[in-house]
DNA sequence: ATTATAAGATTACACATGTAATCTAAATGC
DNA sequence: GCATTTAGATTACATGTGTAATCTTATAAT
């Protein structure tokens, strides 16, 4: 069994990405965490939930009326599986273009170079 | 004026996938490059092909009556502002973070890992 | 010259997506 | 107890997308 992830659209990831931060939560929670960047009306909020509902993205329990959603997939795990698929439709699978072509479009920060470093410092340890 | 970029679809990405390897090409070239990989029928290609041209992605010239497209955006331009916006909205910007995942999910070869480090050295050199 | 081919243009059609409004029923306010 | 609010469910609707089939017309074959 392929554990078919569901495709996330654009909207339904800003959604599941503000329950993530933090869980369960409340449908109003989640418009308010919204409400904090996008122009979002209420009940398109409801709509994304209930579609990442249906697509098995979100779990709830009920809290009298109310729902507590909580999401059925790690962020770690979603974000690790659509980074894999990224590198491998638009640089063939290989890493290191992709860092270049970031690195030559952003400014790539001391801090960031460090943490580049520590990575591969750790790899080469693990793999001598 | 802002440089709108069009959203190229996953279909059409694979069309234009294929004529970014070499160009200009006719939309018979294109289907027998995508015959190799996709099962797609000679009319799907030619709607694709239709649709990246009015989205301004591909151009063409008249030869008799057939097409020669040509991409009119650099592979390197698209995914250089594809990663950045990736980069951006799965984790927050930082690169090491998305590295760091990809190594965790894939297996990072010893070329990969030289490869980092060459652009690493590169980087120092040019801010010292 | 007439017919058959085949290139691109136009049309099709179901499902996804962004963006809500309306419906239904349960809880809450008087 | 009855009206109002409000949570989630259902419906809406335009546009995008995957996946072609049909239309139109210029050439190639005979």
């Amino acid at each position: 069994m392929t554990n078919q992830r569901p495709d996330i659209s654009n909207a339904e990831f800003d959604v599941l990405d503000v329950i993530w931060d933090d869980y369960p939560v409340t449908s109003n929670d989640v418009i308010a965490r919204l409400n904090q960047r996008k122009e979002w009306h209420e009940k398109t909020v409801k709509t994304l939930l209930g579609r990442l509902v249906k697509k098995e993205v979100l779990g709830f329990e009920k809290q009298q009326r109310q729902y507590l959603y909580s999401p059925l997939i790690a962020r770690e795990e979603y974000t690790k599986k659509e980074t894999s698929s990224f590198v491998s439709r638009l640089f063939k699978g290989k890493i290191a273009p992709m860092v270049a072509g970031f690195a030559n479009q952003n400014t790539l920060s001391k801090q960031d170079v460090e943490e580049l470093k520590a990575l591969i410092q750790q790899w080469e340890k693990d793999n001598d």
